[in-house]
DNA sequence: TTATATTTGCACTGTTGTTGCAACTTTTTT
DNA sequence: AAAAAAGTTGCAACAACAGTGCAAATATAA
């Protein structure tokens, strides 16, 4: 039984051919995708919706997660470690490289605990450093 | 002098309207501000485009900083200390409440540092918290 | 006050994300 | 295996958001 399709098993979601590529895409490429890039990888085989939709249905699910970024986009990256369903557990650090612009999900390097002035209570924290990353250090 | 009358003075802008209206807005508020609070909060009195445009200089000239968050929405806020031009000091933790969705910029709460693996080299980092903030907790 | 430089607003264009609905697939049931 | 039910997709239309060129208006310098 291949990886992508156990994934899409456990769910309980239908299996699709976008799922499935969409899905595939995520495992082959490691790093974090946004919209856009998921289209262009996909020879433009699904409709823009159906990215949309399957996106939100893979985040509602706890396979993808959401990263936060200083720029207008919403990039997307598959969850390692067992996030349940609308319940995530993607509290490491992302790093996006200046240089080639590339995000990286630093899968071991948890976000650290801050204290919080008082009143203020946490129930998520997200983290993003820039600078270079190693494939463009010189 | 008044207060937003230095700032702007001291970027060597033109003193405008537009930008002494949006700049006593961030002052007003203390927190952080998204592109159509700020046109809320003029009574559309500028162009849309203006209010882009004033962001865009203010972000350029350090007077204000943007914030990543996870939906796809661009906030600004006031930078606290000595910003320069296109060089950032923000590097405070930011909170979100997702009761009523405001955005505080916690000054004295800075983003700390993490180890990095090997081959990344950080230059700036970010922290978004997610939770209540001290007005919406019962 | 005039000349120069900067900024603004309008019109237009493009991108990004959403919704309703009919056609189509996948899964379940018989 | 075929039919019924449930879920998914693609199209079209829409709405919100963001960026650009250019002429008119405003601010600064002379």
């Amino acid at each position: 039984m291949s990886d992508h399709f156990s994934i899409l098993k456990k769910t309980g979601l239908s299996i699709t051919e976008s799922r499935k590529k969409i899905l595939e895409l995520f495992l082959d490429t490691g790093g974090a995708l946004a919209h856009a890039d998921i289209e262009k990888n996909t020879d433009a085989a699904f409709d823009r919706v159906t990215v949309y939709r399957t996106l939100q249905t893979f985040v509602e699910k706890g396979i993808i997660h959401q990263i936060p970024t200083t720029d207008n986009s919403i990039l997307y990256a598959l969850c390692k470690h067992n996030c349940q369903q609308g319940h995530h557990h993607d509290n490491h650090v992302h790093f996006i490289c200046s240089n080639c612009d590339k995000t990286f999900c630093l899968d071991d390097v948890t976000v650290p605990d801050v204290k919080l002035p008082m009143g203020f209570t946490p129930s998520q924290a997200a983290m993003v450093v820039t600078g270079v990353c190693m494939d463009c250090k010189e």
